[in-house]
DNA sequence: CTGAATCCTTTCTGATACTG
DNA sequence: CAGTATCAGAAAGGATTCAG
């Protein structure tokens, strides 16, 4: 997702009438209600791409160098996984270390704010485990009545 | 992200040795290990994209109709609104209720299903509000640091 | 009001080739 | 080993138009 992670993109047109979250960019003061932002964006989307998450369950066992993710995550491409660390060390989420060493060797490690965000995902990863047989079967029963949508 | 929902690309070779997540291809045997998969995938996908989150942070407000949802969530277009009221439902997180009056009136609401997944995402959002100055501090840390960066 | 259908632009990914 | 640089295809998102 991301989009340059902003929503909105008119401009002008947006917010007129002046209204709690006045979406200029985001919600400019605090948390409009409960949530709604405070940050949340950014964080789905991190975790909301498609290699982040592997990359940091992976790092969550432990020290890694470039090719072991690879080895680990099977059908990320080099490019792929290079951009994924780099976001996710702007982000502060992981270390990276370079060794200076004939083969260059450059480790990978969940950084204490990349340990409290994995260990939030926990929450999510049990609730999958636990209901997605039922979205699955939700999503076939859904296909069936549908036959000809593109919402997929 | 998605990418028709699926890492590995083969598309074909579904459920062969049967097994907890067929899943497309992704991890040959049962979640690797802890996780890695258990259909975690699926979940990030809809709580990945652009709007599932806010919409379902709106629904669970209370039930909503399609014009309430497009007005509390600014920036969405009415395209994107359907296909993300489209794709909850279609995951049974979102229940559609049409009302044959005058003036269609649709409403939304939350399933059981949904209200559980809305409840998981809240220790996310409560780590979000907690860490995001941190993550942005970083952010910009590393902007600063690496001047000519595409990774963004 | 609640969509469906189009068209078009931006962004994301993957494959490939090259480098220190 | 650990990247960087290109390039092309795929997918997501947005704007607009039309319809029940």
């Amino acid at each position: 997702m991301s989009v340059g992670h902003t929503a909105v993109t008119t401009p002008g047109t947006a917010a007129e009438t002046a209204g709690p979250p006045p979406a200029g960019t985001r919600t400019p003061g605090p948390c409009a209600d409960e949530y709604d932002d405070c940050g949340i964006r950014d964080v789905l989307d991190r975790i909301g791409d498609k290699w982040s998450v592997l990359v940091m369950v992976e790092l969550a066992k432990g020290v890694r160098r470039f090719r072991e993710l690879q080895r680990a995550i099977p059908g990320i491409s080099q490019r792929m996984l290079t951009l994924t660390v780099r976001r996710l060390e702007r982000d502060g989420l992981v270390e990276r270390t370079v060794h200076a060493t004939v083969p260059p060797q450059v480790e990978y490690e969940l950084t204490p704010m990349g340990r409290g965000l994995t260990a939030q995902l926990r929450a999510l990863f049990e609730w999958a485990g636990e209901n997605h047989a039922r979205l699955v079967a939700s999503r076939r029963r859904w296909d069936a009545e549908h036959p000809d949508s593109e919402v997929h």
